[in-house]
DNA sequence: CAGGATCCCATCTGATACTG
DNA sequence: CAGTATCAGATGGGATCCTG
Protein backbone atom coordinates (compact mmCIF):
# COMPACT_ATOMS: atom_id res chain seq x y z
CA UNK A 1 0.00 0.00 0.00
CA UNK A 2 2.72 2.20 0.44
CA UNK A 3 5.00 1.75 -2.97
CA UNK A 4 2.41 0.29 -5.89
CA UNK A 5 4.78 1.28 -9.35
CA UNK A 6 1.91 0.46 -11.80
CA UNK A 7 0.68 -3.39 -10.83
CA UNK A 8 0.49 -4.33 -14.44
CA UNK A 9 -3.13 -5.80 -13.66
CA UNK A 10 -1.37 -9.32 -12.61
CA UNK A 11 -4.69 -11.36 -13.87
CA UNK A 12 -7.01 -10.27 -10.61
CA UNK A 13 -6.86 -13.31 -8.01
CA UNK A 14 -10.26 -13.76 -6.11
CA UNK A 15 -8.67 -15.13 -3.12
CA UNK A 16 -6.90 -11.86 -2.60
CA UNK A 17 -8.63 -10.05 0.09
CA UNK A 18 -8.61 -6.44 -1.38
CA UNK A 19 -9.17 -7.56 -5.14
CA UNK A 20 -11.90 -5.89 -6.88
CA UNK A 21 -12.58 -9.18 -8.41
CA UNK A 22 -14.43 -9.83 -5.12
CA UNK A 23 -17.10 -7.15 -4.75
CA UNK A 24 -17.97 -8.06 -8.40
CA UNK A 25 -18.17 -12.10 -7.40
CA UNK A 26 -20.57 -10.50 -4.60
CA UNK A 27 -22.73 -9.04 -6.39
CA UNK A 28 -22.78 -11.84 -9.29
CA UNK A 29 -23.65 -14.40 -6.86
CA UNK A 30 -26.20 -12.43 -4.71
CA UNK A 31 -29.01 -14.39 -3.74
CA UNK A 32 -31.36 -12.43 -6.14
CA UNK A 33 -28.16 -11.34 -9.10
CA UNK A 34 -28.55 -14.82 -10.79
CA UNK A 35 -32.09 -15.21 -10.85
CA UNK A 36 -31.93 -12.10 -12.80
CA UNK A 37 -29.09 -12.42 -14.87
CA UNK A 38 -30.21 -16.01 -16.00
CA UNK A 39 -34.32 -14.93 -16.19
CA UNK A 40 -32.81 -11.86 -18.38
CA UNK A 41 -30.86 -14.17 -20.56
CA UNK A 42 -33.76 -15.95 -21.53
CA UNK A 43 -36.00 -12.95 -22.41
CA UNK A 44 -35.56 -9.40 -21.98
CA UNK A 45 -38.21 -8.45 -19.09
CA UNK A 46 -40.39 -5.72 -17.81
CA UNK A 47 -40.52 -4.93 -13.73
CA UNK A 48 -43.29 -6.30 -13.56
CA UNK A 49 -42.55 -9.86 -15.30
CA UNK A 50 -39.29 -10.12 -13.64
CA UNK A 51 -41.13 -9.90 -10.49
CA UNK A 52 -43.16 -12.50 -11.22
CA UNK A 53 -40.98 -14.45 -12.63
CA UNK A 54 -38.75 -14.50 -9.61
CA UNK A 55 -40.75 -15.99 -6.90
CA UNK A 56 -40.50 -14.25 -3.64
CA UNK A 57 -38.12 -11.82 -4.45
CA UNK A 58 -39.65 -7.95 -2.58
CA UNK A 59 -40.00 -4.86 -4.44
CA UNK A 60 -37.38 -3.53 -2.46
CA UNK A 61 -34.39 -6.33 -3.29
CA UNK A 62 -35.25 -5.91 -7.27
CA UNK A 63 -34.96 -2.67 -7.05
CA UNK A 64 -31.86 -3.14 -5.43
CA UNK A 65 -30.20 -5.55 -7.32
CA UNK A 66 -31.08 -4.22 -10.85
CA UNK A 67 -29.46 -0.83 -9.72
CA UNK A 68 -26.27 -2.81 -8.68
CA UNK A 69 -26.12 -4.91 -12.15
CA UNK A 70 -26.81 -2.06 -14.47
CA UNK A 71 -23.80 -0.27 -12.24
CA UNK A 72 -21.99 -2.95 -12.99
CA UNK A 73 -22.86 -2.72 -16.52
CA UNK A 74 -24.63 -6.11 -16.75
CA UNK A 75 -27.68 -4.93 -16.92
CA UNK A 76 -29.31 -2.25 -19.57
CA UNK A 77 -32.66 -0.11 -18.41
CA UNK A 78 -34.70 1.37 -20.80
CA UNK A 79 -37.39 3.52 -19.31
CA UNK A 80 -40.02 4.81 -22.01
CA UNK A 81 -41.48 8.13 -21.15
CA UNK A 82 -44.70 7.11 -21.27
CA UNK A 83 -48.34 7.05 -18.79
CA UNK A 84 -47.97 4.37 -17.38
CA UNK A 85 -44.82 4.15 -17.25
CA UNK A 86 -42.72 0.77 -18.87
CA UNK A 87 -39.34 0.12 -18.12
CA UNK A 88 -37.65 -2.89 -20.18
CA UNK A 89 -34.84 -4.36 -18.79
CA UNK A 90 -32.14 -6.82 -21.07
CA UNK A 91 -28.58 -8.15 -20.45
CA UNK A 92 -25.64 -6.26 -22.70
CA UNK A 93 -22.82 -7.52 -24.05
CA UNK A 94 -20.71 -8.02 -20.98
CA UNK A 95 -23.68 -9.71 -19.24
CA UNK A 96 -24.63 -11.86 -21.68
CA UNK A 97 -21.05 -13.14 -21.56
CA UNK A 98 -21.52 -13.54 -17.85
CA UNK A 99 -24.66 -15.09 -18.54
CA UNK A 100 -23.32 -17.97 -20.41
CA UNK A 101 -21.10 -19.22 -17.17
CA UNK A 102 -23.96 -18.73 -15.06
CA UNK A 103 -26.58 -20.87 -16.60
CA UNK A 104 -24.41 -24.08 -16.87
CA UNK A 105 -24.21 -22.99 -13.08
CA UNK A 106 -28.02 -22.76 -12.45
CA UNK A 107 -28.58 -25.69 -14.30
CA UNK A 108 -26.61 -27.94 -12.90
CA UNK A 109 -28.16 -26.96 -9.37
CA UNK A 110 -31.51 -27.56 -11.00
CA UNK A 111 -30.93 -30.97 -12.02
CA UNK A 112 -29.26 -31.92 -8.80
CA UNK A 113 -30.49 -30.44 -6.13
CA UNK A 114 -33.10 -33.29 -5.42
CA UNK A 115 -30.28 -35.63 -4.03
CA UNK A 116 -28.52 -32.92 -2.82
CA UNK A 117 -31.27 -31.95 -0.19
CA UNK A 118 -32.42 -35.18 0.10
CA UNK A 119 -28.95 -36.61 1.62
CA UNK A 120 -29.63 -34.13 4.52
CA UNK B 1 -49.98 -30.14 -3.49
CA UNK B 2 -53.26 -31.75 -3.43
CA UNK B 3 -52.23 -34.66 -6.06
CA UNK B 4 -49.08 -35.54 -6.98
CA UNK B 5 -48.74 -38.66 -8.23
CA UNK B 6 -45.02 -39.49 -8.39
CA UNK B 7 -43.82 -36.10 -9.91
CA UNK B 8 -40.91 -37.68 -11.88
CA UNK B 9 -38.91 -35.18 -11.16
CA UNK B 10 -39.54 -32.27 -12.92
CA UNK B 11 -36.21 -30.88 -13.78
CA UNK B 12 -37.08 -28.45 -10.41
CA UNK B 13 -37.05 -25.10 -11.22
CA UNK B 14 -34.91 -22.51 -9.50
CA UNK B 15 -37.18 -19.58 -9.97
CA UNK B 16 -39.89 -21.10 -7.73
CA UNK B 17 -39.91 -20.34 -4.42
CA UNK B 18 -40.55 -23.31 -2.27
CA UNK B 19 -38.06 -25.56 -4.52
CA UNK B 20 -35.04 -26.94 -2.96
CA UNK B 21 -32.65 -25.91 -5.48
CA UNK B 22 -32.70 -22.05 -4.09
CA UNK B 23 -31.33 -23.42 -1.02
CA UNK B 24 -28.86 -24.74 -2.87
CA UNK B 25 -28.49 -22.79 -4.68
CA UNK B 26 -27.67 -20.12 -2.06
CA UNK B 27 -25.23 -22.51 -0.19
CA UNK B 28 -23.40 -22.39 -3.38
CA UNK B 29 -23.38 -18.97 -4.88
CA UNK B 30 -22.69 -18.12 -0.93
CA UNK B 31 -19.81 -15.18 -0.24
CA UNK B 32 -17.41 -17.76 1.14
CA UNK B 33 -18.95 -21.43 -0.65
CA UNK B 34 -17.86 -20.62 -3.78
CA UNK B 35 -14.23 -19.68 -2.92
CA UNK B 36 -13.39 -22.54 -0.89
CA UNK B 37 -15.06 -24.59 -3.62
CA UNK B 38 -12.45 -22.95 -6.11
CA UNK B 39 -9.82 -23.31 -3.74
CA UNK B 40 -10.15 -27.13 -3.18
CA UNK B 41 -10.63 -28.21 -6.93
CA UNK B 42 -7.16 -27.32 -6.99
CA UNK B 43 -5.98 -29.36 -4.28
CA UNK B 44 -7.50 -30.59 -1.42
CA UNK B 45 -6.27 -28.64 1.63
CA UNK B 46 -6.03 -28.32 5.37
CA UNK B 47 -7.83 -26.18 7.41
CA UNK B 48 -4.95 -23.88 8.11
CA UNK B 49 -3.86 -23.46 4.54
CA UNK B 50 -7.71 -22.97 3.29
CA UNK B 51 -7.78 -19.75 6.17
CA UNK B 52 -4.66 -18.45 4.84
CA UNK B 53 -5.28 -19.12 1.20
CA UNK B 54 -8.88 -17.49 0.80
CA UNK B 55 -8.01 -14.09 2.69
CA UNK B 56 -10.06 -12.58 4.86
CA UNK B 57 -12.34 -15.49 5.65
CA UNK B 58 -12.71 -15.64 9.85
CA UNK B 59 -12.57 -18.96 11.30
CA UNK B 60 -16.26 -18.50 12.10
CA UNK B 61 -17.16 -18.34 8.72
CA UNK B 62 -15.04 -20.57 7.83
CA UNK B 63 -15.98 -23.42 9.82
CA UNK B 64 -19.45 -22.69 9.52
CA UNK B 65 -19.18 -22.62 5.56
CA UNK B 66 -17.47 -26.25 5.62
CA UNK B 67 -19.90 -27.59 7.67
CA UNK B 68 -22.80 -26.29 5.33
CA UNK B 69 -20.62 -27.78 2.19
CA UNK B 70 -20.19 -31.20 3.63
CA UNK B 71 -23.47 -31.28 4.69
CA UNK B 72 -24.46 -30.74 0.91
CA UNK B 73 -22.04 -33.44 0.00
CA UNK B 74 -19.49 -31.16 -1.77
CA UNK B 75 -16.45 -31.20 0.50
CA UNK B 76 -15.21 -34.64 2.50
CA UNK B 77 -13.41 -33.56 6.27
CA UNK B 78 -11.21 -36.36 6.81
CA UNK B 79 -10.11 -35.86 10.72
CA UNK B 80 -6.44 -37.59 12.04
CA UNK B 81 -6.87 -38.53 15.46
CA UNK B 82 -3.39 -37.22 15.87
CA UNK B 83 -1.88 -34.36 18.78
CA UNK B 84 -1.92 -31.83 17.44
CA UNK B 85 -4.98 -32.31 14.88
CA UNK B 86 -5.05 -32.90 11.67
CA UNK B 87 -8.19 -32.19 9.02
CA UNK B 88 -8.41 -32.56 5.29
CA UNK B 89 -10.89 -31.23 3.43
CA UNK B 90 -11.27 -32.30 -0.61
CA UNK B 91 -14.22 -32.11 -2.78
CA UNK B 92 -16.24 -35.45 -3.62
CA UNK B 93 -17.43 -36.23 -6.90
CA UNK B 94 -20.66 -34.16 -6.88
CA UNK B 95 -18.12 -31.16 -5.04
CA UNK B 96 -16.19 -31.58 -8.20
CA UNK B 97 -18.62 -31.69 -10.46
CA UNK B 98 -19.99 -28.49 -9.37
CA UNK B 99 -16.41 -26.58 -9.10
CA UNK B 100 -16.33 -27.53 -13.46
CA UNK B 101 -19.22 -25.01 -13.39
CA UNK B 102 -17.81 -22.49 -10.36
CA UNK B 103 -14.44 -22.21 -12.12
CA UNK B 104 -15.72 -20.70 -15.31
CA UNK B 105 -17.87 -18.66 -13.42
CA UNK B 106 -15.05 -17.21 -11.24
CA UNK B 107 -12.23 -17.06 -13.92
CA UNK B 108 -14.00 -14.87 -16.21
CA UNK B 109 -14.59 -12.41 -12.75
CA UNK B 110 -10.94 -12.40 -12.83
CA UNK B 111 -10.58 -11.57 -16.19
CA UNK B 112 -13.44 -8.77 -16.56
CA UNK B 113 -13.63 -7.25 -12.68
CA UNK B 114 -11.38 -4.63 -13.83
CA UNK B 115 -13.24 -3.21 -16.37
CA UNK B 116 -16.58 -3.33 -14.23
CA UNK B 117 -15.18 -1.57 -11.28
CA UNK B 118 -13.73 0.87 -13.77
CA UNK B 119 -17.03 1.70 -15.06
CA UNK B 120 -18.32 3.03 -11.64
C1' DC C 1 -46.85 0.50 -13.55
C1' DA C 2 -42.46 1.20 -11.60
C1' DG C 3 -40.33 2.29 -8.18
C1' DG C 4 -38.54 5.30 -3.59
C1' DA C 5 -38.60 5.78 1.60
C1' DT C 6 -38.96 3.88 5.96
C1' DC C 7 -38.99 0.61 9.71
C1' DC C 8 -37.55 -3.62 11.61
C1' DC C 9 -35.77 -8.18 12.10
C1' DA C 10 -32.63 -12.01 10.62
C1' DT C 11 -28.36 -13.18 9.18
C1' DC C 12 -23.56 -12.15 8.25
C1' DT C 13 -19.33 -10.84 9.87
C1' DG C 14 -15.28 -9.81 12.60
C1' DA C 15 -12.79 -9.78 17.28
C1' DT C 16 -11.82 -12.01 21.21
C1' DA C 17 -11.41 -15.71 24.25
C1' DC C 18 -11.26 -20.53 25.24
C1' DT C 19 -10.62 -25.92 24.47
C1' DG C 20 -9.10 -30.82 23.10
C1' DC D 1 -3.59 -27.28 15.03
C1' DA D 2 -8.35 -27.07 14.48
C1' DG D 3 -11.74 -25.72 15.97
C1' DT D 4 -16.09 -23.77 19.46
C1' DA D 5 -18.45 -19.91 22.16
C1' DT D 6 -19.88 -15.43 22.65
C1' DC D 7 -20.62 -10.67 21.77
C1' DA D 8 -21.43 -6.42 19.10
C1' DG D 9 -21.66 -4.06 14.86
C1' DA D 10 -22.71 -4.12 9.83
C1' DT D 11 -25.37 -5.66 6.19
C1' DG D 12 -29.19 -8.14 3.86
C1' DG D 13 -33.78 -8.67 3.22
C1' DG D 14 -38.94 -8.18 3.81
C1' DA D 15 -43.36 -5.55 4.76
C1' DT D 16 -45.67 -1.50 4.38
C1' DC D 17 -46.71 2.94 2.81
C1' DC D 18 -46.20 6.50 -0.58
C1' DT D 19 -45.25 8.92 -5.29
C1' DG D 20 -44.72 10.22 -10.42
Amino acid sequence: MTENPAPAIRATNVFAANCPSRRVLDHVTSKWGVLVIVALAQSPMRWGALRRRIEGVSEKMLAQTLRTLEADGFVLREAQPTIPPRVDYSLTPLGRSLAARLIPLVTWVGNNADEIVGAH
